[in-house]
DNA sequence: ATAAGGTTTCCAGTGACTGGAAGGTCAAGA
DNA sequence: TCTTGACCTTCCAGTCACTGGAAACCTTAT
């Protein structure tokens, strides 16, 4: 199976696919031609990868889970403790945006939005509070 | 005013400073010895700047936002549109994350974490749907 | 023979900084 | 006066995860 097929099949860009290999995710065979050949071994890695992309994974937890999916012999612990450590990451980030929609929202909702210089929004960020903590 | 108490002042690293003089964000004036000297107006660009970014506002949005904020006659709809194209961009990244948290936090609830290899979570990657869209 | 479409490699750019090296400047203390 | 340490300067490289584009090679159909 050439590239873009792989790439249909996975749900990824062939670009993305080739990216992948360079940083060592997938090594796919290559034909006489040079082209990559993906297995279906390759083919089961690629959606993996796409999928916990999907969830959020950095490509290094990528990397050490697509490990652990190939050791049969893994502890789920090992998992587990990296995909709370993402949900972890994503919860800090769910509340760093509310708390930026809920103060966005209050200006956007304050302006009129006419053609007067007044602006609420521009006052909003001229007296809000500092920032809060770093993402 | 030098680069670390203008720093201070604004809640940003100096590094940071320096580096939106370097795109044209701010433009202080220098001292004999090549110092960077900042005036009560610099600061209050800075300060602007620190906020919206803080809001999520991109550096561009930032531009844009920093030239109304210094056009007096302005439109608060020019202010109104940025802001409320931003907002969105906000709504659609929580709903992202709020997804991603959904799925995760199942299957990080229904994995023991022991030393046993069988794991729900390399199970859900394996066979979840596809991805969402790209953010 | 040619054209269209797939594939290869390599290089550069994205956003918004951040780290670090190499060197100039300043104020305080011995 | 000399030295120390804390500033300040510029410039270059790296981050993350791709993405775009150029130039060249391969395959298939007409």
């Amino acid at each position: 199976m050439n590239i873009s097929e792989a790439a249909q099949h996975a749900g990824l860009p062939a670009k993305t696919i080739r990216y992948y290999e360079d940083i060592g995710l997938v090594t796919p065979n290559r034909d006489t031609n040079g082209y990559r050949v993906f297995s279906a071994q390759d083919l089961h890695k690629l959606t993996f990868l796409a999928r916990s992309r999907a969830l959020g994974f950095s490509i290094e937890d990528c990397r050490a889970l697509l490990a652990l999916y190939e050791d049969q012999t893994r502890a789920s612990s090992d998992v587990k403790r990296i995909a709370a450590e993402h949900l972890d990451e994503i919860e800090a980030k769910i509340s760093d945006l509310v708390a930026m929609r809920d103060t966005l929202s209050e200006l956007v909702r304050a302006c009129s939005g006419d053609d007067r210089p007044d602006c609420p929004i521009l006052k909003g960020i001229e007296h809000a509070k500092g920032p809060a903590r770093k993402p």
